[in-house]
DNA sequence: TATAATCCTATCGGTTTACTAGGTTTTAAG
DNA sequence: CTTAAAACCTAGTAAACCGATAGGATTATA
């Protein structure tokens, strides 16, 4: 199940993915738009500003702004920086590999297998939606 | 990410499958060649019996045995029964749909679209595979 | 100087997870 | 008939995680 977080996440960059200026968009702004709480959802851009996301400016008239274009930035990097791993299971993921107490074998495992094939799956389809092709509107 | 319980599950019933008599397995057996806590295994067991997948018998020489044939047990059906829903979004589950408290309009969310498309892939990869076809050794 | 925004740290109640404990019941074998 | 082995059942529990909230500190603009 994804998080609130991650889910949050992905709808504010896809508003200010939305919007045709590049001025910095408020986070309160964000919080009314979408209906999440202004506080967690801050915690969340800041988390997306270190990550290298977003860039911001304080004070007054500031916001979050994209560094990178919407069509650069797939979907697959935003969801491992929020959620972590995209893979089911800790020894089948790519960037966030361990191995798992029980199994003493890998490649006799049956759940391994299947899950290899579950996380090809859902790369495939997450790197090839950016973040341009999810902020369309309609 | 799939929870121990579900693993613990799969790798149970793949166990059961790869015997070729159809004598009743007990979960001791299971526990210790699957490095699985055995009072926690049992109630998984429990579970998996009581949702139909499992037979058992009780008493010495008892155990569990599988009541349908492993070519005829999807890996959706298994999942859903342990985990629960394979969408990640509540509000693209097929079988588990409950609404977001957000979102006044799921046609026009971000997120909404990506995760069917997520749902999608997941649910083909887990629709073709059966416990016959993970059961298999090497 | 006032205001508006991000930034930061800490806390907290609730839920879930992965077990563990301690039995009861049923069955087969001796 | 007794004993042992198995499933069955209920309860509890420590730890982690989640979704937020609180309360400010800092910075920039007007």
């Amino acid at each position: 199940m994804l998080s609130k977080k991650t889910k949050y996440g992905i709808k504010a960059l896809a508003y200010i993915a939305r919007k045709k200026d590049r001025n910095p968009v408020q986070a309160s702004e964000i919080s009314e738009s979408e209906n999440i709480s202004q506080k967690f959802l801050e915690s969340i851009m800041l988390e997306l500003r270190k990550s290298g996301f977003l860039g911001s400016k304080k004070g007054k008239g500031g916001g979050y702004y994209l560094i990178k274009e919407p069509q650069e930035i797939k979907m697959t990097a935003v969801i491992r920086v929020l959620e972590g791993p995209i893979a089911m299971v800790p020894c089948v993921s790519l960037n966030y590999y361990e191995k798992c107490d029980d199994c003493p074998d890998e490649n006799t495992c049956s759940v391994h297998k299947l899950m290899i094939q579950v996380r090809d799956a859902s790369l495939n389809v997450l790197g090839e939606n950016t973040l341009e092709d999810i902020a369309i509107t309609q």
